[in-house]
DNA sequence: TTAGGGTTAG
């Protein structure tokens, strides 16, 4: 019908051309201009526009109107300008077409100054302007101008209220927002479509299920315009109060599903952890016809493919987005990048992060978080560095990515930097931020640092106090541990699943063995939480290192599920700190049925034969290790002075200060056999004369780096080293020896601890 | 109306 009338319309307009009509026939250029807006032909509506000689305000206002909807913003600005400047006054139609353009710019400048010629014109109290202006302000981020405004309105109408509850909607006041909704009742404004839509997504993101329910109510008892767009957010509400079902009920009803509607679906599937469900109903989406894949549907449907690990997937999709050209898109740029590193395919999503013209702060973020993910910390601190390099500013969520990735690597002045980076920014009292830190601090060795920051906190979650036990946990404090529980508990707050993780593995680390097993029963029977894997890996650690082996092994034989490597792991463990030759055997022999992974075991046994002295066996254990494919990571320990960190490989002689360090070594032992130190051959792992065991062990890596503390720190600082597999037990010995000898604490971190050691003593307890 | 990056344990 448009096309046709639109055929005419041109018809006529080459008449007139024809006709040789005089040029400053206004009416029929303006009638011309007029009816190519109408008909969506704005480029030619403005050329007709400018052949006006004398425009009116009416037509200046349609065309201003049509670049604003178009979202040809500027040009409608431009416009109101050039209009306002050959003395054409603005009336009340006027500055709503203006302001929706300003709105879509952000552009407070410019809406400043037209709320201002609105006050000089007299029309600022008009309720279209001033609705217009206080979506305007919304828009811009000025809520509180916004409110100011609302409150002076003498007249609303249910547009007026609508825009302010969206806008409160839009800044997460949540409570403002229902109050708003009640209030606009109280007046006799009765609810719209457009105020659901505003008011559910907000229900959603504060999970207030009941107030979701009764807006279903209210709208089944009315009927609405804008069917779809209800339903969806009702959708969309559901889901994000963790009720799947009534989200999945509210889509099988849905009339006329649009790819929104899917794509809200699909996302509901993988918020509730349902992928292969969210995989099928994006396959079913394409069969019933909806082909067009929004960047929301593929980064619900990438997570999907993340989560279940299943790349193929993944890269199919990547792929058919390059050959459609759609690939562009930045957000979907994000998700592919975030879907190769959290499937640990790390080079792939280096390599698109590098072919990304595009690139904002989630990519950096994406790829800082990945690299960490993926055991590469050094690499994302350089990617930390060049995003600032490119100008672009760290948020939140880079900020609580770069934080474990100083924890990873146990850089305490980075992790200082980056505290006092955040807080000038002013991020210091976000929750994830003071978790980030917490686990940065302790995991730097200052669990006091840690300490602070949670006592500090404006609010704390769930996972502020996991971490805080954990860190205690991790540090051999497990009554400081115990006692943080208990007082969590006096507070009403609700262990989860992971709380428990950290309260057992903090009494593992202490020997904790009566209240590990109190608490792992109380679990269940008090908290109604099924014990996991991870729990049994908790408690067969807790019995065997706490020397329990039988009680261990019938632990294993009693749990509900079948055993994992990490479970006869955990066992193995013990039987190395036990030297329980005989269970170990048979240990090692169940995790390689089991098909090992790592190389982890394989030492564990290694080490337990070698320290019975019956090195042929060890030796051969190692021999499996390596024809099976499995290489020994190096032992590394590295030490940070002055923000710099210095990393050392057993027997290196690569470091500028080698000489010195090696002299050091040397003069401690003489001090340190003195003390009646001699070396523990069963360490060494190696065949070898004595004299030569003593020698590899002297300069095993965390021996060097300790070295280089000593010599390089002041004699009051804690010496504090990183190491990448577990303390050697020659070492621990040593360190003991070193730390009453050298009058320092001496910290180390280990794969499975921290070791505090002060004046000769430990306080792991000699079990690790 | 949907959506991209982040924090706890093992």
């Amino acid at each position: 019908m448009r096309s046709k009338s639109l055929i005419e319309g041109k018809k006529i307009h080459q008449c007139i051309l024809k006709s040789n009509a005089r040029i400053d026939n206004v009416v029929v250029f303006e009638k011309l201009a007029l009816f190519y807006v109408r008909c969506g032909e704005v480029k030619v509506a403005r050329v007709v526009f400018d052949q006006v000689s004398s425009r009116n305000v009416i037509l200046w206002n349609s065309i201003i109107r049509a670049y604003a909807w178009n979202g040809q913003y500027e040009k409608a600005i431009d416009l109101y300008y050039e209009m306002c400047d050959s003395g054409i006054r603005p009336n009340k139609f006027t500055f709503p077409f203006v302001l929706k353009a300003c709105s879509g710019l952000k552009s407070l400048e410019d809406g400043v100054e037209i709320h201002e010629r609105a006050k000089v014109e007299g029309l600022d109290c008009d309720v279209y302007v001033s609705t217009a202006l206080l979506d305007f302000y919304v828009k811009c981020g000025c809520l509180s101008e916004a409110q100011v405004l609302f409150g002076k309105m003498m007249y609303k109408d249910v547009v007026s209220w609508n825009a302010m509850i969206a806008g409160s909607a839009l800044h997460g006041l949540y409570e403002e927002t229902m109050r708003l909704v009640f209030e606009m009742q109280e007046t006799g404004n009765v609810p719209n479509s457009s105020t659901l839509v505003a008011i559910l997504p907000a229900i959603g993101r504060t999970k207030a299920l009941c107030q979701g329910k009764s807006v279903h109510c209210f709208r089944l008892r009315r009927a609405f315009d804008k069917e779809t767009l209800i339903e969806t957010a009702l959708l969309d509400m559901y889901a994000k109060c963790d009720s799947l079902n009534y989200a999945k009920r509210v889509f099988d009803f849905v009339g006329i599903k649009n790819e929104v509607t899917w794509s809200a679906m699909i996302g509901a599937y993988v918020l509730a952890g349902c992928m292969k469900e969210a995989l099928a109903l994006f396959d079913k989406m394409q069969i019933e016809g909806v082909v067009t894949l929004t960047p929301a549907t593929l980064g619900s449907v990438l997570r999907a493919c993340a989560k279940l690990t299943d790349i193929g997937r993944g890269r199919c999709i990547h792929g058919n987005l390059i050959k459609s050209g759609i690939c562009l898109d930045l957000t979907i740029g994000n998700s592919l990048l975030s879907m190769y590193s959290k499937s640990g395919n790390l080079d792939d999503a280096m390599n698109l992060f590098d072919e990304m013209n595009l690139k904002d702060v989630v990519s950096y973020s994406a790829i800082i978080s990945g690299c960490v993910q993926n055991g590469n910390a050094e690499e994302a601190l350089l990617m930390f560095q060049n995003m600032q390099l490119s100008g672009i500013d760290p948020d939140i969520a880079t900020m609580v990515g770069i934080l474990p990735a100083c924890a990873h690597l146990a850089a305490l002045q980075h992790g200082r930097c980056s505290h006092g980076q955040l807080t000038v920014r002013g991020f210091s009292s976000d929750i994830s931020i003071g978790n980030a830190l917490i686990d940065m601090y302790s995991k730097c060795g200052r669990v006091d640092f840690a300490k602070d920051v949670f006592y500090r906190m404006p609010k704390q979650d769930i996972i502020s106090w996991n971490a805080m036990v954990a860190g205690y946990g991790m540090h051999g404090h497990g009554m400081e541990a115990l006692t943080l529980f208990h007082y969590m508990l006096r507070k009403g707050l609700k262990p989860d699943s992971v709380s428990f993780i950290c309260l057992l593995s903090a009494c593992s680390h202490s020997g904790l063995v009566a209240e590990g097993k109190h608490w792992f029963c109380a679990m269940t029977r008090n908290f109604n939480i099924a014990p996991r894997m991870e729990h049994c890996i908790c408690m067969v650690d807790l019995l065997g290192r706490g020397g329990f082996l039988g009680e261990a092994t019938d632990f294993i034989e009693k749990m509900p599920f079948e055993p994992d490597v990490r479970i006869w792991g955990a066992l193995l463990g013990a039987c190395r700190i036990h030297r329980n030759i005989k269970l170990g055997e048979e240990v090692s022999k169940k995790i390689q049925n089991l098909g090992a992974e790592g190389t982890g075991n394989f030492v564990l046994l290694s080490n337990i034969y070698s320290a019975a002295g019956r090195w042929k066996d060890a030796a051969h254990i190692r021999l499996i290790q390596r024809n099976k494919g499995f290489k020994k990571s190096p032992g590394c320990s590295w030490i940070e002075v002055s923000g710099r960190i210095h990393a050392f490989i057993g027997g290196d002689r690569s470091h500028p200060q080698s000489a010195q360090i090696h002299e050091k070594l040397d003069e401690l032992l003489v001090e340190m056999k003195k003390l009646g130190y001699h070396a523990d051959g069963s360490f060494a792992l190696q065949d070898v004369e004595e004299e030569e065991k003593e020698r590899i062990l002297l300069y095993h890596s965390e021996k060097l780096a300790i070295a280089f503390g000593i010599l390089n720190l002041r004699p009051s600082d804690p010496i504090f080293v990183t190491k990448n597999l577990r303390v050697c037990g020659d070492c621990h010995s040593a360190i003991k020896l070193l730390s009453m000898i050298t009058n320092r604490t001496i910290i180390v971190r280990d794969t499975s601890r921290f070791h505090h050691f002060a004046l000769g003593a430990c306080n792991c307890g000699d079990f690790w």
